[in-house]
DNA sequence: CAATAATATGACTAATAGTCATTAATTTTA
DNA sequence: TAAAATTAATGACTATTAGTCATATTATTG
């Protein structure tokens, strides 16, 4: 059925024509001041529309989210095809992760956003475990990485990579996301720089993981 | 005057009896889900009056940061204290802030809320800043007590404080947060419990620092 | 070219942040 | 102490907006 297959075809591209200018909006207003009506202007569509396509507002902002984590993956795997040893490939790792943040401040801000609010998980078809299991893409190149390090023996063998990959994701996201909202601030206060800081947290955390 | 000063005192009650209000509801119900109307309901009072003592609804969420905040200062003046080395008391300060977050999740959730939004620091004397300020506040403990490691040798001496201490704050915060949202479906998904994970990067950081 | 199915619409509802004219309570003054 | 003045409290009201649903439009099919 040709016919079938164009509607389902139209249909995805009506579902990213919402999404393109979703972005517009929350990325011009915040995820609060960004309304729907806004979005629906925008996409040239009735308010009611957006609704046939996502949930709700909370729905359509992961949609976004899953774009910054798909655009976040490829920078990932990108990054760890030059170094050749797990601990360069973790560095890498880390590198591309502030690049992606300087590169795409709105969407490292639509990831971190859903990460301090308390998300409903029971549902295990929702948009928000969808986002969840992305995540778990992001660290298995990360875990793969660390274990690549252990047998090339450019990481200390006693670390256990799933916890580590843990660490290391929470680490650096806490430190981006500080010099994200505060760097400007932090820069007038303390005579700090924020790529000196990621920088310098970087070296912190790979001396602890280099052999010596 | 004993009049003013009296009338200065019930102000600062109402003022208290008002946050009091809004804790249970903000801790009942999320930023977002709690309304004014709920708070006023909960204070006893009219909407109107909470607008008398509190710019807005971010204003007195605010609040509540400053009593988490206080707290959390608290628990760090405390856990400074037996420690006798500078890396000692480095490490009994990360515990503290895991252990803060144990014991008031809800202060701790209100203490990241506002991490995670881009928060006006136009104004200088705005609930917002004044919040900066005392977190600025944590961060001198946590800066004197690497001094102090690194004049007791217990930490090395090529390492930049304040530097240092940005660095420990971002990543222990980013770490707890990763495991205040994500800890039960982490156990469930990978096999790690969120104390283990915690203590495990406290113990990665820990080595980082110390004097070899 | 009906009849049917799939899409899209926007007026409407309910909820709620924030305002402001009015009322109540307290303090000052004469 | 009683009127005037100041300060505090109220809640009806406005504006905004997420989400719904009966109706209208468009596309497909027999």
């Amino acid at each position: 059925m040709g016919i079938a297959e164009r509607r389902e075809r139209e249909k995805e591209q009506r579902r990213n024509d919402i999404i393109d200018a979703a972005e517009q909006v929350f990325f011009s207003k915040d995820f609060e001041n960004a309304s729907m009506d806004d979005i629906a202007k925008e996409a040239e569509l009735s308010k009611g529309t957006l609704y046939l396509y996502f949930k709700n507002k909370e729905d359509l902002y992961l949609a976004l989210h899953s774009r910054g984590h798909a655009l976040l993956l490829s920078m990932f795997e990108k990054a760890i095809k030059k170094p050749e040893t797990g601990i360069d490939k973790v560095r890498a790792i880390g590198e591309a992760y502030y690049q992606f943040y300087k590169k795409y401040p709105k969407y490292f801000h639509a990831l971190i956003y859903f990460e301090s609010r308390d998300i409903d998980f029971s549902d295990e078809n929702s948009a928000a475990m969808i986002c969840m299991k992305e995540g778990d893409k992001l660290m298995d190149i990360l875990i793969e990485s660390i274990k690549k390090g252990i047998k090339d023996s450019s990481i200390r063998s006693d670390i256990d990579p799933e916890k580590t990959a843990l660490a290391l994701w929470g680490m650096s996201t806490g430190v981006i996301q500080i010099m994200a909202l505060k760097g400007d601030i932090l820069k007038h206060i303390r005579q700090v720089n924020e790529t000196q800081i990621i920088s310098y947290t970087y070296d912190l955390i790979a001396q602890s993981l280099k052999k010596k």
